[in-house]
DNA sequence: CGCAAGTCTGACACCGGTGTCATAATGTCG
DNA sequence: CGACATTATGACACCGGTGTCAGACTTGCG
C-alpha cells in the first residue's frame, strides 16, 4: 500500500500539483480536458486527499468539539445529534469530550485537548456554557464557541437557549390546576444554571396561585436517577405527604414514579408526579410522565450551525437566541 | 491575537526550531539550561503547538474515529465512554460517526469521513463490525481498525466480543428453572448478528430442557422501544398467553412491561420479563428487569486499547477476546 | 596529552497540501 | 491583424511542525 499523493497525481498525470489542487476544490480555471484528465487519474490512484495536510495550509481542521459534564445520557445523545446534523450538514466532524466542570484541572484538560487535536470551534453544553473560568480562558486563546442552555447573557458570544424557567411555571400551574397544593420539589445539580431556573419557575407558579413557598417540600438533587431515588424516599415520608412531586428532570421523576409504586402508592391517583426535559424515559415508562420537551437537538443544531458560521466569518454576528419548551401531558398527573 | 509558532518561540529563546522541537517533545539531548530557558518562552508567549502541523509531519492524527448505527442511546454513550477512556489514556481523541448501515451510499460515506478527518483508526460496533463491504473497503484503504461484538471469527482483524450466545442461554434457563415452558421471544434488528446468536442460545436452552420450540412464539423486533411494543401486542394476545417473555434487549423488554402494565398485568405474578444488556432503564423501572450484563464499556475500551497499539507498531498481533456476560436476576422474573 | 565516544545544536529537507503571482495560451473586438 | 482581456497553467513560497545528518563542543580514559 503506496501512498498516493498530489504530488503523484500531478506526475501521473502530467500536470502540476497546483493544477490537481484546483480540481480537488472545483476551483474555476481548469480546462474541462484537464479536469477530467485529473479526475481518470484519481479513480485510477483512488487518491484520497490527505485532511491534515490541507488543514495546516487552510489552517482549518475541519472539527468541532463538544464538551459536556452530565448524568443524563438521553441529555448527551440528544446533544451530540443536533451537533452532528449541523457539523455534516457544513462538511465538519465532531469530537466528544466528556470531563469534569470540578476536577482538578478543567483548564489543563481543556488545554491538553487544543494541543492534541486542533479543534475549530468547541460547543459549550450545561454546565460548562456558564462556566466563566472557561469561557475566559477560550476568549484569551481566541478560540471560537457557542454556549448551550446557559443562563448568563452574554452579547459576546453564540448561545442557544430555551426558556426553563417559563417550562417550570407552566408545569406547576398545570398541576395547580389539577388541584394539587401540596407540591414536592426536587432540585437539579447546583453547577446547572438550568437548577436556579427551573427552581424560579415553581416558585413563581405557586406565588402566582398564592400558594405558601414550604421549604421542606423542597429536595436537593443533582439530575441523576440515583439521587432523585435519594430526594423520594424524603419526599414520600413527608407528613401530610404531598399530593404532587415536580423532579427538574425526567431521570429524578423516573425514580419518584419507582420508589412510589414499589411503596404501594398508585401514580396519578394517589400522587402526581411531573418531570421535565421529555427524555426517552418519560414515554418509556408506565405511566407515561408529564413533563416540559425541550428542544435539546434543536438548540445545539443552532449553535454549532451559529458556531460554523462564525468560523468562517469571525466578523458575523453573534445571535442569542431563545427556544421555547412545551408541556406535555402524559399519565402521571391526574385532578387531585 | 497574533499566533506563536515553533519559528517565534524559537527566534525569542535564540535557538533553532529544532531544539525548540525537542523540549516539545522531551527529547534527550537538551541542556538543562536550554530547556529552560525554551520552557520559560513558552509560558511567556503562551505557546501552544500545532497539533495539525505535527499530524502531517508524524503523519498521524491522533484521533480514533467510532462509527455506529444503533436505535440504543445507551448502548451507544456505553460504546463512546468505553472508547474515550483508552483513548484519553494515549492522548488520542474520539470522533463519533453515527451512519446508516443500509443507507444508499455507506461506503462513499465512509470515505468522505476518511476526506474530511484523518483518523489513526476507526471502531467499528455493531452492526458495522459484520460488514464485509465496510471491512474490505477499509483493508483495501489500509485503515486500522478494531471490530466490537462482532459474531465473525475473523484472525486478520481486532476483535472483543461477549459471548452473547450463552448469555442468552442462560436467561433462558433462568426462566426455565422457575418453571416457564411456554416463553415468548423478541428478536433484534437482523443485521445484527447478536440478534441471531441471542436467538439461538434461546433455541439450545430450550432444547436442552427439551421444549418444543414454537415459532409462533418469536416476534420480529428491531432493538427498538417501539418495536418491542408491536411485539409485545402480539406476543400478549397470544391465547393462552406465554407465562414469560425474553426481549433480545432491554428497551423490548421495558416495552413489553409497559404494555403488560397498562393491561392490567401484574408483573411478575402474571408474566415474567427479561431482557437483555443491562440497560440504565432494566433498573429505573420497577419491577426492574432481570436482564443479561454485557461489559459494553470494557470490550470497546479492550478494542480501542488494541487498536491504538496497532497503530503505533503494525506488526502487533491482532487479538480476539472474548468477555463473559452475566446474568443479572431482578423483580421482573418470578416463579410459575 | 591525544583520541574516541558521547552530548548538544542547528541547517535543511520534508510531510502534503494551498495561496500568490508570473507567464503562456486563447478569445474578443474594432 | 494588432491590442487587450480572459482563461489556463505552473513555479515557488508557505503552513508549522519533525527527521536526518553533520559539525562543534565535552567528557573519559589509556
Amino acid at each position: 500500500m503506496k501512498k498516493v499523493t498530489i504530488n503523484s497525481v500531478a506526475e501521473y498525470a502530467g500536470v502540476s500539483k497546483k493544477t490537481v489542487s484546483r480540481v480537488l476544490n472545483n476551483e474555476p480555471n481548469v480546462s474541462p480536458a484537464t479536469r477530467e484528465k485529473v479526475l481518470k487519474v484519481f479513480k485510477e490512484l483512488d487518491y484520497t486527499p490527505n485532511p491534515i495536510a490541507r488543514g495546516l495550509a487552510r489552517n482549518r481542521s475541519f472539527i468541532i468539539g463538544c464538551l459536556y459534564d452530565n448524568p443524563s445520557k438521553s441529555y448527551i445523545t440528544r446533544v451530540q445529534s443536533g451537533a452532528l446534523e449541523a457539523c455534516h450538514k457544513h462538511n465538519y466532524n465532531l469530537l466528544i469530550h466528556p470531563c469534569e466542570l470540578r476536577g482538578e484541572a478543567l483548564i489543563e484538560n481543556i488545554e491538553h485537548l487544543l494541543t492534541t487535536s486542533r479543534l475549530d470551534g468547541l460547543v459549550l453544553t450545561p454546565p460548562f456554557s456558564d462556566s466563566q473560568e472557561l469561557i475566559e480562558f477560550l476568549q484569551k486563546k481566541g478560540i471560537n464557541y457557542a454556549r448551550v442552555a446557559s443562563a448568563i447573557e452574554d452579547e459576546t458570544s453564540i448561545s442557544v437557549r430555551s426558556n426553563d424557567e417559563q417550562g417550570a411555571f407552566e408545569i406547576t400551574e398545570h398541576l395547580i390546576s389539577l388541584g394539587h397544593t401540596r407540591i414536592a420539589f426536587i432540585k437539579g445539580h447546583p453547577d446547572h444554571s438550568a437548577t436556579e431556573q427551573r427552581f424560579s419557575g415553581y416558585q413563581k407558579a405557586l406565588a402566582e396561585h398564592n400558594i405558601a413557598f414550604d421549604a421542606e417540600l423542597v429536595a436537593e438533587g443533582n439530575f441523576s436517577y440515583h439521587s432523585g431515588a435519594d430526594s423520594a424516599k424524603e419526599i414520600l415520608d413527608l407528613q401530610p405527604r404531598p399530593s404532587a412531586v415536580f423532579a427538574s428532570n425526567d431521570y429524578m421523576a423516573a425514580a419518584v414514579l419507582k420508589l412510589a409504586t414499589q411503596s404501594k402508592l398508585n401514580v396519578p391517583e394517589d400522587i402526581s408526579i411531573a418531570g421535565f426535559d421529555n427524555a426517552p424515559i418519560a414515554r418509556h415508562i408506565w405511566p407515561g410522565l408529564t413533563t416540559i420537551a425541550q428542544p435539546v437537538e434543536e438548540m445545539t443544531r443552532q449553535a454549532v450551525e451559529q458556531l460554523i458560521l462564525q468560523i468562517s466569518d469571525p466578523d458575523v454576528e453573534k445571535t442569542q437566541t431563545t427556544l421555547e419548551a412545551k408541556l406535555i401531558v402524559r399519565e402521571s398527573t391526574s385532578k387531585l
